[in-house]
DNA sequence: TTGCCAAGTGGCGGGGGCCTCCGTATCGTA
DNA sequence: TACGATACGGAGGCCCCCGCCACTTGGCAA
């Protein structure tokens, strides 16, 4: 990312996350750095002075996809029905997360220890997902006090439960469409809500 | 668990349990092993003896509080409102779940390579949410689809999506709430569920 | 073009963790 | 008490992460 930087060092990068991608997809957010800096063909020093850190890594890795993310987002801002663009946003996350070894983690852990980083893949994609979200509640297609985190941490629990199931792709969407519509059968909105309120659930 | 052990075997059994739970406890799901043996003055290979696997003193280490919700389940099934009851179990779930390190891991992971062990935690807690589960479904207050493995999925989601964060306990309650409600605000059951159906999410 | 020097590199050693093997100590019993 | 089965634990192998440091290399100025 820095410009300003020695040929050798940029192509090192690049190929450090090239071996990166794959390996991360092969076995997850904690493939091995020496791993990865053996078949780049580098010292495992070099990998951690290009990205300190694991965390690191996996967000270089996935920037790229959640640029991509937030493309999508930014794109059904303009949808006609506010609530399906929502929904098919969160289709999308989730299909892509269940299916990238390492993203849930990477979403699930960023933000913890370093005092929110401004580049760490959960707050770029909350800030893709916001207006979508914004434009949803104002038409009243969402409850009013579901933020754009909340969204974030479901589907990125969804994903983090099915990861390493046979299957995880679709286990993911079916439990993705359980949250969205809820647990509870349809027409029992009222009841439901009196319900749950009484026993602070 | 075998009775026909020497004792000092079970003297050993014993107190690396107990190391395990207080470091399981502090540490999450990837204690060292090896801290717990030297803790508990043994030798890293008689912590493997008793516990082969990671997965199987997790296991050992949640069996109490695993067995204790399935009597919690037990005895909710004669409760008054499946529903509530329902809830309420789920509800004990995600607070434990959310507050011990580890458990939501050894929840999300376990089934996974062995084939389905059948003291693994998630089973057992399948077992006993079963019944709960389907007099509430019974009681049309649960849609019909919905089974034990999705609801452990989700809550397990939940915990592992929340895990580290302050307030893990509080923000982990407020998701189980959205998950049980869904999304959408109250009074838009048919709407809601026609779109979803239709943007297949 | 040449030479300089900081940026960049990679190997090495320390600290840990997981796992297996195997000689040995201990328990329960005859 | 003496013996055999059972359980123990240390050592060694392998891998990983991390920090240090002497060395190379790329880019710029003369």
């Amino acid at each position: 990312m820095p410009d300003r930087q020695r040929a050798d060092a940029r192509r090192n990068y690049a190929r450090i996350l090239a071996v990166a991608e794959q390996e991360v997809a092969a076995h997850g957010a904690d493939a091995s750095l020496e791993r990865i800096a053996r078949l780049a063909g580098v010292g495992s020093a070099t990998v951690r002075r290009h990205f300190p850190g694991r965390r690191a890594l996996l967000q270089a890795v996935f920037s790229e996809r959640i640029e991509s993310l937030c493309a999508h987002a930014e794109s059904l801002t303009e949808a006609p029905e506010p609530r399906a663009a929502l929904l098919e946003w969160l289709g999308a996350l989730t299909d892509y997360s269940a299916s990238a070894r390492g993203m849930a983690e990477a979403l699930a852990q960023d933000g913890l220890d370093d005092p929110s980083h401004e580049s760490a893949c959960a707050v770029v994609l909350a800030r893709g997902l916001e207006p979508l979200l914004r434009r949803a509640a104002e038409a009243g297609a969402v409850a009013r006090d579901v933020t754009a985190g909340d969204l974030l941490a479901l589907v990125t629990g969804i994903a983090l439960a099915t990861e390493g199931r046979p299957e995880a792709a679709v286990e993911a969407r079916r439990l993705l469409e359980l949250t969205v519509r809820g647990v509870s059968p349809e027409g029992l909105a009222g009841k439901r809500t009196r319900e749950a309120a009484a026993t602070r659930v």
